[in-house]
DNA sequence: ATATTTGTACTATATATATATGACAATATT
DNA sequence: AATATTGTCATATATATATAGTACAAATAT
């Protein structure tokens, strides 16, 4: 399970950052498919914010298909995996690379900064 | 002088996207004390976001004693020396490229892919 | 002097975000 | 069967964010 935390002086609203750290999750692994998220009035207990804010989070991450929720069980880790031809996915890669290093780049950080940052993730 | 971008998808407000990007700049040596940034207005266009948006980061950049306005003259980067934090570096580039990671895990990529992926884009 | 450019200020409007509260439906537990 | 837990829904309220439009004051350009 995660351990969630949220920050209020990024101005990234709540929901967004509940929804990032799960899918962010699930890429590295610390999710599986399957497993039980926290309830919302959990979640929302242990972040002190409000239920409707966990719930908003899981609602759109259900709509994407990265979560299944079922009323009285609980909110879980979805099996379903997105799959796109090669070419889709050659366009797709180059797509949100780009975007991810222009939007980087405007801050200031180097590709080597970058691709460090990467490495050291993977571990 | 910065080649600002904005992410609309990000949650993150566009007058904290650009504070972001003035001080990283500064930060990084791209904008230099004395400098003129873009008028209110022109930066608008630019982005084709309203004045009032970009004349909110430069008020708040203001206050923080980063710019210095004039009015009938245009703004400019302060002579004070505002030097980001490492961990404060850190943090943003930890953020964009958990954003960017979650996103590319999502649509099936692997580490290596984007790293591959920005090595190519080096050359 | 006049006109233009610049930042600033204000009002109004719309949407997004977050909270508080209460209720309900489906599932699980006892 | 009764109770508790779970997600869901709805209403109301407050604040933040962004836009549109207008006008003004200070500096600059002509």
């Amino acid at each position: 399970m995660i351990d969630f935390k949220l920050d209020p002086k990024t101005g990234t609203p709540f929901y967004r950052q509940i929804i990032d750290q799960i899918r962010f999750g699930i890429a590295a692994g610390k999710l599986k498919a399957g497993e039980q998220l926290p309830t919302v009035r959990s979640l929302a207990v242990d972040l002190q914010i409000n239920l409707n804010t966990v719930a908003k989070a899981y609602r759109e991450l259900e709509i994407q298909r990265v979560l299944e929720t079922q009323q009285g069980s609980g909110t879980f880790i979805s099996e379903v995996k997105i799959s796109l031809s090669d070419k889709e996915k050659g366009n797709k890669l180059n797509e949100i690379c780009n975007e991810f290093t222009s939007i980087a780049f405007s801050y200031g950080f180097s590709m080597d900064d970058l691709i460090d940052q990467l490495q050291k993730s993977k571990k």
